[in-house]
DNA sequence: CTGTTAGCGCCTTCAG
DNA sequence: CTGAAGGCGCTAACAG
């Protein structure tokens, strides 16, 4: 039973005719046409000998892969796996093989992985995940040297803009990275969505659980979410910021900060953690103190992971559709969406864990 | 900046050697050595220029890709997520490139990507998550799933063999097929030591949440759990093994029928979900209820899937190192672990879903 | 419309 | 120890 490889040759020979012709009868030359009855004895013998071509020559000869490169930061998050979901069933559909990278957030790894892609010509390569902004990044520096610092950034967007250069596809999913293709998260938005909502629910005295400086992602949703809090009249304090890892136990310690302040004071009404893993860890850092969510604190988190809804209390949060977000960055990567940027939408989901709050007191904010 | 390619001869030339000395000297042939001097310039250039291999020529020249396949049921689910994270740590460290495989249930996918891996030569593959037993292993069909037209039994594991006659690897990971390498997980002796714990802390009624019919994972978690009650003498009764799909609704509607059922009896004492996505949903049904956990019903699961730890309450569990797993089954399919068949144990993390119980008193089993 | 002929980039016998 | 030459399986100009 130990089949040699089929190769094309042997297919060609099997139905009479030559190497090229069967080529151009199996996968239709773009130029050349093949008479009917000679595709027909070349597609049978193909079957009859179960042949299927050998990615790697296709790929020498026509100097370009049949695989997708899939980067993100930590396939074991939910957040990245369903993204992948949506990624590897887009791929498929369009014939292609997805190349998976993990890269444990080190951004050189990420960086060489792009790397490898160009050099293995992949057809295209999609990076999901936020980088870390350039530090001390302040935006409109008047000017813009040549060669503004920041190292590793540059040289991952250095990295895109040569694979793009050398025919592949470029997706990325979250934020954008010069004017490369990407699916935008309204992150901003979406807080500010969930924010109005909230508000609107009566809670008045917000905290936030940040995540990391720096983390443009959770830059993004606080800031959506005080900033809509700020025009609504209640204000976050910069005190009730608090920056933490992007993790389920940065969640948890975060939270667990404020519990221990809030002995000398007070705890706020409801904490928005800027993503749902942190927001479980927080419920769980408030559990762990004896105390409630919602009946001492609310809880709201962001992204509406399916593993977690159904976590008790039912945790309020901004469902991303992420497969789908996989699926357009797939599109958009190999070039067949229409634009080359589109911005997800988010949507509040309101569960028990931030239940309608009766009016407060006005006495309250003494 | 549009970088054409570099290619080994570049390189060869920009050290001033030959070709096959630079082929020599970057990859270290077996029978030749190469001078030092030489070796070095060659290095040197090579880094000068950022060369790095074609994997698709490397690939055709030498017969064997650097691809590591890896094949799973579904990508978004935890489980298999967090096996593919420690099949992506093995497979870099060991200079690898994964090729991911999201099958979504289908066999006839699973067929087609063990043929393909084959077909395109990868250096190894593994397969994760469980077929579905040849049919009438079960005996009692009862109105179990419409069968999807399952290929030919046998097609798998012919594939498999073809692929391992054809030099390459394989690891599977769950349940073996014939004799191939295979990471198995002691889900029988985890349940046993589940059945055993739980009845320690006083529980005697016990339910299962089985799985569907012809699941092997499942039918031997529940045979493990069953069969220890037996000896323990609190045998389950065949009417309260439920069989139901192995998803979150799975466990919500299983559940939410043995509620019904009770209505006209009583609960069990424990629900026994034969995994955690089970038991979550099992937890969500008891609450749409009314009911409470563990005061109403103490549930339990089975994998501890790490994003599932901070559910409330705490789901008793048994612990499955999936990432090891992942990275075990990467050594196997490498050819690189001692034996060729491993058994991962799981234990067992007894926590708030099943508080201990007051002894029963003794009329209770009326 | 079909067949012949170069390579794609690299590895690996073979000579030198 | 090093260089030259052949070929992996396939595609894409070229003839015919």
């Amino acid at each position: 039973m130990s089949d040699a490889p089929v190769t094309l040759s042997q297919v060609a020979r099997e139905a009479g005719v030559s190497l090229a012709t069967a080529s151009r009868a199996i996968n239709g030359s773009a130029t050349r046409s093949v008479r009917e009855d000679l595709r027909e004895r070349v597609l049978e013998a193909a079957r009859r000998l179960a042949y299927s071509p050998d990615p790697s020559a296709q790929a020498m000869a026509r100097g370009r892969t049949t695989a997708l490169g899939l980067v993100v930061h930590d396939i074991a998050d939910p957040y990245f796996s369903t993204i992948a979901a949506g990624v590897a069933r887009a791929a498929e559909r369009a014939g292609l093989i997805v190349t998976l990278a993990s890269t444990e957030h080190s951004s050189a790894r990420e960086l060489a992985f792009v790397e490898l892609a160009r050099r293995q010509r992949s057809r295209a390569i999609i990076l999901a995940g936020g980088r870390l902004e350039p530090e001390g990044d302040a935006g409109v520096a008047s000017g813009g040297g040549p060669d503004d610092g920041a190292p590793v950034p540059g040289a991952l967007e250095a990295a895109l803009n040569a694979f793009q250069e050398a025919g592949g596809g470029v997706a990325l999913v979250g934020q954008p990275i010069g004017g490369l293709p990407v699916v935008e998260i309204a992150n901003a938005d979406g807080a500010a969505d969930l924010a109005r909502a909230l508000h609107g629910l009566g809670y008045r005295r917000f905290a936030v659980l940040a995540g990391p400086d720096g983390h443009r992602t959770a830059a993004d949703r606080t800031a959506g979410f005080t900033g809509a809090l700020a025009e609504l009249g209640s204000p976050v304090a910069p005190d009730d910021v608090l920056t933490c890892p992007f993790t389920r136990d940065g969640g948890y310690s975060a939270m667990g900060d404020l519990i221990k302040r809030a002995d000398a004071g007070r705890l706020p009404e409801l904490v928005f953690a800027v993503n749902d893993v942190m927001a479980v860890g927080a419920m769980a850092a408030v559990r762990d103190a004896g105390l409630s969510v919602p009946d001492d604190v609310a809880v709201a988190g962001f992204d509406d992971i399916h593993t977690l809804r159904d976590v008790s209390p039912g945790l309020t949060t901004v469902r991303i559709p992420l497969a789908e977000v996989g699926e357009l960055a797939t599109e958009l990567a190999l070039g067949r969406a229409e634009r080359t940027r589109t911005t997800v939408r988010g949507e509040v989901v309101l569960r028990d864990s931030t239940p309608p709050r009766p009016p407060a007191t006005p006495a309250d904010d003494a």
